[in-house]
DNA sequence: CTGAATCCGACACGATACTG
DNA sequence: CAGTATCGTGTCGGATTCAG
């Protein structure tokens, strides 16, 4: 890209970064891996990022034939989607996300910027990584008091998370905070992080949900125990 | 890391790239894959590196347990290593070659550096992502004109470049171009490139590297032909 | 209200020289 | 060999403004 981003060395990983390490570029196409979004969409998921250096990563990123614009005729608004190159950029995604998870996560902050978009398409890439399966293809739709709902699917291999609601198996309704609150407790922990997910289903499906992500306490272990700050799902 | 790289998002890749995302760091961690190295090490490999954006760099790494300092007592040499956190950013590395070799290469221009450790270790990656096999384990050590000679090897499922010379069924003496260029050109456009290569190995072995990497010009398709300028590994 | 452009200051980074 | 020191430039954040 800029000169000084430029490492004059004959290395796939430099020549990768040259193009996609600057920042705010990776988290560009992090979002449209969701789907086609709009300026304003990138910009609110993307937390503080100036419309100034949205512009410029669009522009950088479209020269590289990583992103296209369509502009709906008649219409203002612009649409930002990648293309098969950019689409080829998912497994750095994936390994990224693997990576921050073992690594790098802490609790959010309370300032910090919270999308369940974001943190569900993380959370499904790790389950794929360990390898969590269920007995039977399923979908979760969740939806939030506020931002749109989220579907997950397992489809008997792999887990997914797309934007907006599917015919669902269980349905949940709660709040960004309470599910993440769920997602990153140990799963022995998260039988009473449950109820605030106000799930809704048959009662198959629920058990299938249970079975797979809470680990119910034994009855004669409801004493108090020494709890380690480590999260594991 | 530094106040300007933070994100204030709570997402798995914003957290990561907070980490590894600035400049030389992700080269840096790919070097020390290959095994510890010197200060003076990373500086050649790393191209145009200052020293001082190096010393920085390994700081950070430290400080965020990734990279660990060995000080031989008595020898002023400083060795620097990964730990397992370090280590387990080979996949993000593997998907950035792979994106990179598929989307980002072009021939090495003039003035690039270029390290025979460092290119085969990409393009072991890219045979592992492409599935390439051969009919037996085998090793092959290539020595070059200047620099250190590197093992390849195929333990009967992956590849692998490891620095350094082993008991091989193959040997070559070459060139880092040479060996670039046999490499980067298409199967079917190899076979004039073998030479420059000077292999020395049982007829079997010398077989065995032929079959896999070079498709020998049938003997009637010795007309010229429009040459893509696409490679094809 | 969306999709930008502009100016300015902070700091990340490059180039060069020098030190224990 | 393994770093420091100094100084210039480019990248990025923050605030404001502008056009459709």
């Amino acid at each position: 890209m800029a000169r000084t981003k430029s490492y004059d060395h004959f290395c796939a990983i430099a020549r990768s970064l040259e193009i996609v390490g600057e920042k705010w570029t990776l988290l560009i196409v992090r979002d449209l891996l969701r789907g086609p979004q709009r300026f304003s969409d990138l910009r609110r998921f993307m937390g503080g990022i100036t419309p100034k250096w949205l512009t410029n990563r669009l522009r950088e990123l479209e020269a590289e034939g990583i992103v296209e614009r369509d502009s709906v005729s008649g219409r203002r608004e612009v649409w930002y989607r990648l293309t098969p190159k950019g689409r080829d950029l998912a497994p750095v995604l994936e390994s990224l996300t693997i990576w921050g998870i073992n690594h790098a996560m802490r609790p959010p902050e309370p300032g910090e910027a919270l999308y369940p978009e974001v943190f569900l398409q993380g959370t499904t890439t790790y389950l794929n990584s360990r390898g969590l399966r269920l007995p039977s293809p399923s979908t979760w739709v969740f939806r939030f008091d506020a931002g749109s709902p989220v579907t997950i699917r397992f489809d008997g291999e792999r887990w997914s998370a797309t934007p907006g609601e599917s015919e669902a198996d269980l349905v949940g309704a709660t709040t960004a905070a309470d599910l993440l609150a769920f997602l990153m407790a140990r799963v022995r922990d998260r039988a009473p992080l449950v109820a605030a997910l106000h799930l809704e289903g048959s009662p198959e499906a629920l058990a299938v949900f249970r079975t797979a992500l809470v680990r119910e306490p034994a009855s004669s272990a409801r004493l108090p125990r020494k709890s380690e700050p480590q999260s594991t799902r």
